[in-house]
DNA sequence: GTCTATAAGGCGATAGAC
DNA sequence: GTCTATCGCCTTATAGAC
């Protein structure tokens, strides 16, 4: 393993735990087990290293999302896969959503929003959706809310881990163990909300 | 207003928007208007003030929702009133849930979770669930995965509130107007989920 | 490339005059 | 109570030896 390769890893676990401002170098150097001054020969300041980072591990949110779901035929579908999906990287980076979120809501920084990569959803999504829409196999709801309101329901318990670790007293194994559960409670939700009513 | 009034204000603006990490003393001085000194003559110290401004500003978000709750006879007129009254609450503050989740995810400092008021929840949403499910009214969900899922649904807009509003190019007026229209949108989705299928 | 030592500035906090 | 001035620490970043 590199130095390089050492410090990235490091830098990861930080950012990815503390957010930018709570991340300390030092703290990212003793991980590395390197010095505090091979950071800056690297990347010469804690702004680019951050970026690296930041660049790198928003890619893996949303890997091969876009070509499997191509591969998935109706909207439902594709929506109980992407949620599928999407727990099964939630559980290996549970901080991601934390990461992601007090990124985009730092101050006079919004330039980290557009490297989010969000393509996938209007060309797929969509798409499908208008689609499976005419054709009668979905009820008519407001799409744009829709995904939202997906990405919500699982994202949000990821955000809440250490309240709902505390509040009803788990460890992360039981966590890992309701969400693996929540998988399929979602998608029933989104079958109940889809599925139109029979006008018999 | 006194100067104690006047620091609360400005504080309150500082932590909600940068987090108790991003916060500087000088910046809460500088909008109070006063000078920094007065802040540790009031509050002694950064921490001390960040958790007077925590304990105020998180009473807020569920005011007496607990007692206006309780004249809402069934479980989904329960929930869909909880969602009106969230997006009221939200649209009047729309940086708390991001000043909420990052002081959970704080390191090292996990006591501020039991100062948020969740207690309402297991009386009320809880008892008048089960009451529902036996008389037939409501479709047997998971109560708990289904609580975590209401409140996700609301909140996480706000939390990715910079997000939207740059990558779909809305101001402030334009994101109120989504969200207005968002509490219609979830309640019917409430309805779908919860509203026994007919067994003809 | 890797280290030690240190610079330079920001920050929370305090002393002390008024 | 309010201010100015300043302390002392922490943090990022760099200089320079090896």
């Amino acid at each position: 393993m590199t130095t390089e390769e050492k410090i990235i890893k490091a830098a990861e676990e930080v950012f990815i735990e503390q957010g930018y401002d709570g991340a300390r170098m030092q703290e990212i150097a003793d991980r590395a087990e390197i010095n505090k001054a091979m950071l800056h020969y690297y990347f010469r300041s804690k702004d680019m290293l951050f970026e690296k980072i930041f660049e790198e591990k928003v890619k893996v949110l949303f890997p091969v999302m876009g070509e499997q779901m191509k591969s998935h035929k109706g909207f439902i579908d594709k929506v109980c896969f992407f949620i599928e999906q999407y727990y099964e990287i939630l559980t290996k980076y549970p901080f991601m959503p934390f990461f992601v979120i007090s990124t985009i809501n730092r101050k006079d920084d919004k330039h980290f929003i557009e490297k989010l990569p969000f393509g996938f959803i209007k060309e797929i999504f969509f798409e499908s959706f208008f689609s499976d829409l005419q054709s009668g196999k979905i009820r008519e709801v407001n799409p744009f809310q829709f995904a939202i309101s997906v990405m919500g329901m699982s994202v949000f318990p990821f955000l809440t881990r250490p309240a709902m670790k505390k509040l009803i007293g788990i460890n992360d194994e039981q966590f890992q163990l309701l969400m693996q559960q929540r998988i399929d409670e979602l998608k029933n939700y989104v079958r109940l909300i889809l599925t139109p009513t029979n006008h018999a």
